[in-house]
DNA sequence: GTCTATACCTTGATAGAC
DNA sequence: GTCTATCAAGGTATAGAC
């Protein structure tokens, strides 16, 4: 068996540009502290730059608000088309990811941030999220399905309702897990396997 | 058979104290804008008082949120004190009656809402939460772990995990529906059901 | 594309009269 | 207990120089 030297330490930088460091820090601030709570001025802080310059790639809040949606969309479209050839179980995990690295950094899912704000956001922004809800809803349906015809998964009823189960439970599993800990976020996770893999 | 005759209209009225009805409208505001979209204006509007007034029963927001909660927790140790001696199924249904409510008036439930601003409100105000989230967790394992002794209810492992489950499918579930529509709300209640009768 | 400077509004909060 | 009046802070957004 051989040895290893520690040689240095991998640092993995990310290069963006403004637009994309924009979008990126948008994002994360919207499932930190909520649409209404994140400020220009958070963003421009992180990026050294100056509230005039978020206004010129994004006129609005509601402008910004939309990209950070679609730049969801385009990460969910990204592991779908990487998964493509993996095993239900392997695609319902990916599909886990999201919400693991959510969880792991306190904080929420894209949709269940909004959808909480709905109510003070504008009809373009509620319509790019219908988008991305039905995209993941749709996605993960069709892995149950699948799943279920090779018998890796077992469940009654429509696919499309036990996929509403599956995602209402990480989606408020990372919510609940904010107020009572990170294990109860795992052992929803866990209990939502045994279940799928369970004969009936 | 007998017959009636109509002979007027029933109109329920709610005679509150100004800060009951504060925090009745502050719980509404929180469920549907979310914690920081609404404003005190808001409020004054609505009972046509001034500002001033509702500074003077709540010197802080943060005040009003935490007296907020706690109504919640007074309504739910009502709920949970008046189906005392009801059936495990009776006692589930009242459960989903906060939620049914809810989502009839297209607003999410107080813990979601709280939960998504968690970074944004303070140390007390949290520990407020926390304590509602237990009694909820609680009480809902408590109903199915009788359920499940007397034979009603029907699931594997820990009680309390199932309870997260649960629990979980409604929370997101109001959120979910506020995109996707009210008859997914429906559904995810009627599989909940369905799952938990099921004899496996 | 990024800056300085600023307009304009809404917000939570307070002082003090009644 | 409720009011008028006001404040300071923070927010989004815009005009215009570089």
């Amino acid at each position: 068996m051989p040895t290893y030297q520690k040689v240095g330490i991998f640092v993995e930088i990310q290069y963006l540009s403004t637009r994309d460091a924009i979008i990126k820090l948008g994002d994360e601030l919207i499932r930190d502290k909520g649409y209404n709570a994140f400020s220009f001025y958070d963003i421009s802080k992180h990026l050294s730059i100056r509230n005039a310059s978020i206004h010129y790639y994004f006129p609005t809040k509601e402008d910004l608000a939309i990209s950070v949606i679609q730049h969801q969309q385009q990460l969910l479209e990204k592991l779908i088309a990487s998964t493509e050839d993996k095993t239900p179980l392997q695609k319902l995990n990916a599909y886990f990811s999201i919400y693991n690295n959510a969880c792991a950094q306190n904080r929420v899912c894209l949709v269940g941030s909004l959808a909480t704000d709905l109510h003070t956001i504008d009809l373009p922004v509620r319509k790019e999220l219908k988008v991305l809800v039905n995209s993941i809803i749709t996605w993960v349906t069709v892995i149950l399905t699948s799943g279920r015809k090779d018998e890796v998964f077992y469940f009654d009823g429509p696919a499309r309702a036990k996929a509403l189960m599956v995602i209402t439970n990480l989606l408020a599993g990372v919510q609940l897990a904010r107020v009572t800990g990170e294990k109860d976020f795992k052992l929803i996770k866990s209990t939502i396997l045994k279940d799928l893999k369970k004969q009936s």
